[in-house]
DNA sequence: CATCGGACCTGTTAGC
DNA sequence: TGCTAACAGGTCCGAT
């Protein structure tokens, strides 16, 4: 469920839960997701105050004074603050008891996401070597322009890679696609300066207005006040195949890239 | 290097 | 109604 306005959704949700409360336990039911759990984890967490929390791609961080707990929400990751007395379900992997008699909980059935540590001052490997936030000023058209230069593989997989650009999934890469105009499978180095222009203002308004409404709702998405997000309703091509293109009526396409599905309309999309 | 396919894992849904 | 297969928001990694 979880792309970049989902995972920062989440972050805002649990904030105020979390900034200035100190932890008490660490309740580890499942060490191995993604990625096995660090052995640090509970020595780094335990008994100290949160005092911030971050977002860096689809990545969440906590930080204390010895430095951060790394959280991927991979494919179905939901995170929530509950009363420490809810009752535990088949997929809840992981307790952050806090000093408010609330817990921070990690829920995942698919276990594509992970819990990892990064000490202060070190950075993660998997957080060395992302690309831009595409909300920052680091992020345009002419830096997609120049990193496509020579790319064959479609545009569509390639504003989909971390390395390009962060926090674009599924989803929101087949929304700035249509919004830009630009067919999912044309190659990365064939598409102009202008058109890449057009496509990192739709990838930053997308984005944007996605989390003002609260994420997109698929299936069981909540936000951690267990309010659905709202954007799903307002999606112009995710989904929906054979109906009609929101602009040009047209009946809209599914073809396959890189193993996902991608929806398109084969009038405005060129 | 860039690109592609497989892998990880479970739940839901479409189709027979 | 039940069973099976396909598919789902991510992304790393190894082979080509």
């Amino acid at each position: 469920m979880p792309e970049l306005p989902e995972v920062e959704t989440t972050r805002r949700g649990i904030e105020p839960h979390l900034v200035g409360r100190r932890v008490d336990d660490v309740v580890l039911r499942r060490r191995e997701l993604r990625w096995p759990i660090p052995a640090e984890i509970k020595r780094a967490l335990i008994g100290r105050e949160i005092l911030a929390t971050r977002r860096r791609a689809k990545y969440l961080l906590l930080d204390n004074a010895l430095g951060s707990a790394i959280i991927h929400l991979g494919m179905s990751g939901v995170l929530r603050v509950l009363p420490a007395s809810t009752a535990v379900g088949r997929h809840d992997h992981i307790d952050l008891q806090l000093d408010s008699g609330r817990v921070l909980r990690f829920t995942d059935p698919r276990r594509f996401g992970c819990l990892l540590w990064q000490a202060a001052g070190e950075t993660h490997p998997l957080l060395a070597e992302l690309g831009p936030e595409p909300l920052s000023d680091d992020f345009d058209g002419a830096r997609l322009f120049r990193l496509s230069r020579g790319r064959r593989g479609p545009v569509k997989n390639f504003i989909m890679d971390q390395a390009t650009v962060v926090g674009v999934g599924n989803i929101y890469a087949a929304e700035s696609l249509f919004r830009a105009g630009i067919d999912p499978r044309r190659a990365a180095g064939r598409v102009s300066l202008a058109r890449y222009q057009a496509l990192a203002a739709a990838i930053r308004d997308i984005l944007n207005y996605a989390i003002e409404r609260g994420g997109t709702t698929l299936r069981d998405f909540l936000n951690p006040d267990g309010l659905p997000g709202y954007f799903e309703q307002e999606l112009l091509v995710y989904g929906r195949e054979g109906l009609p293109c929101r602009v040009c009526a047209t009946a809209l396409k599914t073809l396959r890239l890189g193993q996902r599905a991608s929806c398109y309309c084969p009038r405005c999309q060129r």
